[in-house]
DNA sequence: AGGATCACTTTACATTTGTTAAGAAATTAC
DNA sequence: GTAATTTCTTAACAAATGTAAAGTGATCCT
C-alpha cells in the first residue's frame, strides 16, 4: 500500500519496527494473508506470482513507497502474490491494528489514503491500457522515458515479465535499439 | 462509475434526467471533460481511445451499472477516452454537482463508494495481470467462462482490441477452437 | 426490394515472439 | 582469487500475431 509517506512516523515509534533484511527476502509469501504493510526506507522491492512453473513480476517498490498486497491486507484473503526484496533493504513493517491506530489518530488521513488508492486505480489502468494498445518495444521505450531508475535498479529478467514478454524477446528489442 | 445500483433513485428524481439514445451515440468525447455519470437501465456501452487511428476498447457496461470517465469526472482534466453505446440505449444521465448531492444525502453511501472504488481497483489490477501472464487464447476463453454475456452482446471486432489482438487473430484462435 | 454498409472469415506473406540450447559476461560465495 | 552461480545475450527453429486484400453473409437504410 503507498502512501505511508504522509505519515509522520516519528510521533509513533512504538508502533512499528524498523527491520533490515538481505537481497531475495520474502516480506508476504503467495497464499498467505497480508498482517503487515511496509515502508521502504532504503531498498528495491518486486511484488509477483508464480504462472505455471515461472514466476512473473507486476510491480516494482523503492525508497520512500509503502508496499502490502493490497487485497490481502485490505480482505483478509490469501495474498495472490509474492513480496520480495530485490536488493538488502532497510524497511518499516506496521501491522494491519496499527496501522489503523495511525490513520485514525491523523487528522485527514484517511481522506488521503482514499486519493491514494484512486491514483493506483489510474495506475493499474494504464498499465492495461499500455498492454493492450502498445507492443513490447513500445513499452520498453516507455519504461526508459518515465521510469529510468527502474531499469538501472532491477534485473532485466524481472522487467521482461513485467512487459508481458521473455528475457531473451526483451534482449532482443534492446539489440534492436542499440543500433 | 459503478455503483449506481445502490443508489435509491426514487427519491431523487428530480436530481437525474432519463434519457434514450440510439445505438453509437457517443455519450462523452475523448479529450473532452466529463461532467456526467451515468447509470444504464437499458443496453451495451463501451469505452474506447483512439490509438493511431485504430479504435481501441478497453471496458465494456451493460444494464445495471454505472458508467463515466472515472478520472475525468473526478478530476476534470480532459477525458483520455470515448464512451460510446454499443445499441440503442436507456440511461439514467445525473451531473456532477448533482450526485455529489445524492452521495451526501445518503447515509453510509460514501464508504460503499470508497469500496466499489477499491473493486474496481482490484478489476483493473486482474486485467493487467491477465495480459502479462496469459496468452491471447487463453483471455479468450477465460471471457468465455466467465463473461460469456459480453461475447452475445458485443461485436467481435471490440473484444478483439480488448483482448489486446486484432480481428483477424481472434478469429483464428475461434477457428482453432471450435475444432 | 436493392444498394450500401458492416461484421466476420479466410488466405498469403512479413514480422514478432516463444522455446531451447549454448555461451559470454557479471556477480556472488567461499 | 577462483569456482560457482546468476544474468544476459545470441542463434536456430517453431509458433503466433500483424497486415493487406479479397470474399461472404448479415444488417441497415430508404
Amino acid at each position: 500500500m503507498r502512501g505511508s509517506e504522509y505519515i509522520d512516523w516519528s510521533q509513533y515509534r512504538h508502533l512499528y519496527e524498523e527491520i533490515s533484511v538481505p537481497a531475495r527476502s520474502v516480506l508476504l509469501e503467495e497464499g498467505k494473508v497480508s498482517r503487515y504493510a511496509y515502508f521502504i526506507i532504503e531498498g528495491a522491492v518486486r511484488v509477483w506470482f508464480n504462472n505455471k512453473g515461472k514466476d512473473t513480476t507486476f510491480q516494482f517498490f523503492f525508497e520512500g513507497e509503502g508496499v502490502s498486497s493490497i487485497e490481502s491486507f485490505r480482505t483478509g484473503q490469501p495474498s495472490m502474490c509474492t513480496i520480495e526484496t530485490i536488493t538488502a533493504a532497510r524497511l518499516y513493517k506496521i501491522s494491519k491494528e496499527n496501522l489503523e491506530l495511525v490513520i485514525d489518530s491523523t487528522p485527514g488521513l484517511r481522506p488521503k489514503m482514499e486519493e491514494i488508492m484512486f491514483q493506483r486505480l489510474l495506475r493499474y489502468a494504464s498499465m492495461f491500457i499500455s498492454q493492450i494498445r502498445d507492443t513490447p518495444q513500445e513499452r520498453y521505450e516507455a519504461l526508459i522515458r518515465d521510469q529510468p531508475h527502474i531499469l538501472q535498479r532491477v534485473p532485466l529478467q524481472y522487467i521482461a515479465s513485467y512487459l508481458g514478454i521473455t528475457p531473451v524477446s526483451l534482449s532482443r528489442i534492446r539489440n534492436k535499439l542499440h543500433r
